[in-house]
DNA sequence: TCATATTAGTAAAACGTTTTAGTGTGGTGA
DNA sequence: TCACCACACTAAAACGTTTTACTAATATGA
């Protein structure tokens, strides 16, 4: 029953045609090649038939490329990354590329060899989701030529392709909305780390109680350290929540902190309500099923996924390398 | 700035050896073959200074393995799914595997796509949770010796290795707990397909009532049809909670219908509690965050991933075929 | 001293493609 | 009739490895 795998030459051989011939009429470039249609129509059939798939590997060695494209994410199970992967796996698929992945889990090491890894594979173009200190592994790339996109997080030393959101607008907006439901108190949960989209996140909720003559206190800002157990940061989140009585409104800045945060909540038995109100980053069914509903900053996945595919897509396709785009979309606020 | 990667040639001219002798000590056979330290350890040292990596699709193309594991589901965005994958890959890594993957969005024909697809890459071994109507694709991949693991989801028709639990003693756990709560009308919300994790979940629920002389009434199993948008489902389980306001208890036999189920259920404005309660299959944030809180059967995600890699490693390390293994592992009841 | 082992390596084929640089035939124009 | 071109196709190199079969030199045993 084990059939070696059929080969150009096999396909070759019964039609009683050169192996090149077949290739070109595998590649389409048969009538610029002055085939004949008698004989285009004659390899067609067989190759359909026998049901004779490439391989792709041997392809891969010969062309230098893939058809690939590899994906890196921190944690493929963070929902936001297992949605956006979902999508791009899907418009991928359609233009003929297959996603391979990887989870970097914040060690710091693993990029240099998920890179490495990559390379050797010869994937054709990388979407990224950057740790920090990746800049060099990430420039390599860059100087290679190799396409690259990133999202969710961009490092602002590099000249890379970038899809993301506007933090700033969208903590400004949801700072905003508490602002304007009279709140004095808003406590900002965010964590301890000095990248753009986290620091943007920061000057959208501080901008926005400026503009309104808002209460400042740096009291109320809570920054969690990254990487830290869930379990510590609930506690962290208790005792903010118990010194600071005053605090009528939170926004969370990211999925997983307001997920530790209603959880040290209801495990306080603290309920959210019109003189505790809450926000979370990024949506989710947990918000929409929590009592009462959790209003949220949802990022527009697909338009997210839409704009990173494209991106690659446009690099690949292209044979000068393009300068890089940046593309800025906006959170949307959904109150419930 | 572009630099063609290094090849195997380059540093054994750099090494004045030749390419064999540089090969041989890349897969550790310098012993074997007779090299001297000398020369083992001039090469080397050019292969770390040069940070040479050999072309891993040249290697694949030669030897006819990749290193890569194929993992097929039917959505990575499902959190249990994105979940073993995170798991797995996390695993595989460990062992110098690497992960490509892709869902088959039940698109029958996908599959065989896919299959075909990752053939064609020369992946070794395969975990797969099936869709319906794959047998012959999965049947093919076992003609051809491949490594192949299921999970999740079961063919019965097939000899090939399994890993799952045992859902008739989950979905019987889950409706005695219910009957030892003096339930009287439980329903059980599960989908109408064909397959026997889904069936089985409905025998456990039958057993059950059976064996606690529970009230047996078909008019409260709701069979979603598969594949059904979310609106629709949700309609038809306000329409079952309106036409039998005897329920007094829920099963629902996956996360994605329990999500549903608990969204009727808020927009019916019916309030989970003593006299109504709902155990959803597969735990999650939504679950635990919810108010009340919702009992789940929890899979035991971790050694789920653990059985599916080892079976796989077991298979692809040794030469023969071996024979196939199901393992069957207990859902716990987490009772909240 | 001669045959034989052992040591330390290497040349070349093979994996399955793509692509460059041909080849041989028949037709056309002058 | 000769030069040239278009047409229809092909031989062989190349991509970067692994692996088999070999060589040449030295050591060993009788």
């Amino acid at each position: 029953m084990t059939t070696k795998a059929l080969s150009i030459k096999d396909i070759a051989k019964k039609a009683n045609v050169s192996i090149t011939t077949v290739s070109f009429i595998l590649n389409g470039k048969a009538v610029e090649k002055n085939i004949s249609t008698a004989v285009i129509e004659r390899v067609e059939k067989i190759i359909k038939d026998d049901g004779f798939k490439p391989n792709q590997v041997a392809r891969s060695l010969r062309t230098g490329s893939s058809k690939i494209i590899g994906l890196i994410v921190e944690d493929i199970s963070n929902p936001f990354f297992s949605a956006i992967a979902r999508l791009i796996e899907d418009k991928a698929y359609k233009k003929d590329y297959k996603i391979i992945y990887s989870s970097t889990e914040n060690h710091p090491g693993k990029m240099k060899e998920l890179i490495n890894l990559f390379k050797s594979r010869q994937v054709d173009a990388y979407i990224i989701s950057p740790a920090l200190g990746t800049e060099q592994d990430i420039q390599g790339l860059l100087d290679e030529h190799k396409p690259v996109v990133l999202f969710d997080r961009f490092l602002p030393s590099l000249d890379v392709s970038y899809v993301g959101i506007d933090h700033v607008e969208a903590s400004y907006k949801a700072t905003e909305h508490f602002l304007k439901l009279k709140k004095k108190n808003i406590a900002l949960v965010t964590i301890d780390l000095d990248v753009e989209q986290v620091v943007n996140r920061y000057d959208g909720y501080k901008q926005a109680i400026l503009d309104y003559n808002g209460n400042q206190n740096e009291a109320l800002v809570l920054k969690v350290p990254f990487g830290q157990e869930k379990e510590e940061t609930i506690a962290q989140l208790k005792e903010l929540f118990k010194e600071h009585t005053e605090i009528d409104a939170v926004l969370f800045a990211t999925n997983y902190l307001a997920i530790s945060g209603l959880t040290a909540l209801k495990e306080m038995e603290k309920v959210v309500d019109a003189d505790f109100s809450v926000i979370a980053y990024d949506d989710g069914d947990v918000f929409k099923l929590h009592t009462p509903q959790i209003s949220a900053l949802g990022q527009p996945l697909e338009e997210i996924a839409e704009r990173i595919i494209s991106l690659i897509l446009m690099q690949l396709s292209s044979k000068d390398v393009l300068k890089t785009e940046r593309v800025i979309l906006s959170g949307e606020l959904i109150v419930r």
